[in-house]
DNA sequence: ATTTCTGCAAATAATTTGCAACATC
DNA sequence: GATGTTGCAAATTATTTGCAGAAAT
């Protein structure tokens, strides 16, 4: 990887190798679809992405949105959550540090923290129970700042 | 409360007060409902809840065992989990401590613990976002002992 | 007697899939 | 040219709701 790229190169690259390894194509569709889901924000919904292209009269329809979406997450390039709506969000995991969210129930504001000592006891936890970690999920719901007060 | 009594008889009496101040009525189904919710094993979905209830030959409606599951999560009896499939699942939260799981990715399997560091973590977290937690999920998703060689 | 509940079947909501026309390799 | 993709619409899956008859207060 050179660093004189963007992060948007470095993520490119990566998708075309595992596009090319698993004998996939890359088309226009997919690689819009890269480029804006590096650049939107996060924890977005298939529906709420796809609704993004609509508006930007972008043809691209749901299927393939939602399609591409697992081949993100496929390389590793998304993560799905399940927060309390019934929605799959996805969210960036390219070049972002392992991170953890704290969801207010009155307005669905998601704030996110990173905690060495919270991973470091899950791995002695885990460690425990003869069991290996590959991924982990926190979530802390309550009331953010403004809804507490 | 008087600890010569069952946990069943605890629990119904903390379902009856919750009926009763909700103007709901006490039902057949619903005491038989509470019953088996508490002898079953945890991490049910609401299916699998009512086939319980169908192979025992008794005649309570899918839409009562699930109408009923979210009643006792109301009520503090119940909590609602989201594993990776797609089921919401239900576990029992009467007299029992918080707890978090561990998820095997090719078993399914799911084993309970605790950590009192790790719930002090997120308090201390929790605070230097000004934020009160109400709840919390964490989830460790890999291999368990039987599926790590 | 009034209010709530049950069980069915039908509606909803999100996700997933089949397929004919199309694009990429 | 062979293979994989797209976008639509239709299917699926889990959850939720409307309602007429039944049960609890």
């Amino acid at each position: 990887m050179n660093s004189s790229d963007t992060k948007l190169q470095r993520a490119s690259q990566l998708f075309e190798v595992y596009l090319k390894r698993q004998s996939l194509k890359l088309t226009k569709q997919r690689q819009e679809i890269l480029v804006q889901f590096l650049s939107v924000g996060h924890h977005i919904s298939a529906e709420e992405f796809h609704l993004i292209f609509k508006e930007a009269n972008s043809k691209i329809g749901f299927s393939t949105v939602y399609r591409t979406l697992k081949l993100l997450t496929d390389c590793g390039l998304a993560r799905e959550h399940q927060f309390g709506d019934r929605f799959t969000r996805y969210e960036s995991s390219f070049e972002t540090d392992h991170h953890d969210h704290l969801i207010c129930t009155q307005c669905g504001d998601i704030i996110e923290f990173e905690s060495a000592e919270i991973e470091a006891l899950q791995t002695t936890i885990a460690k425990s129970h003869n069991f290996i970690i590959q991924d982990h999920k926190l979530e802390l719901y309550g009331l953010c700042a403004k809804h507490n007060q």
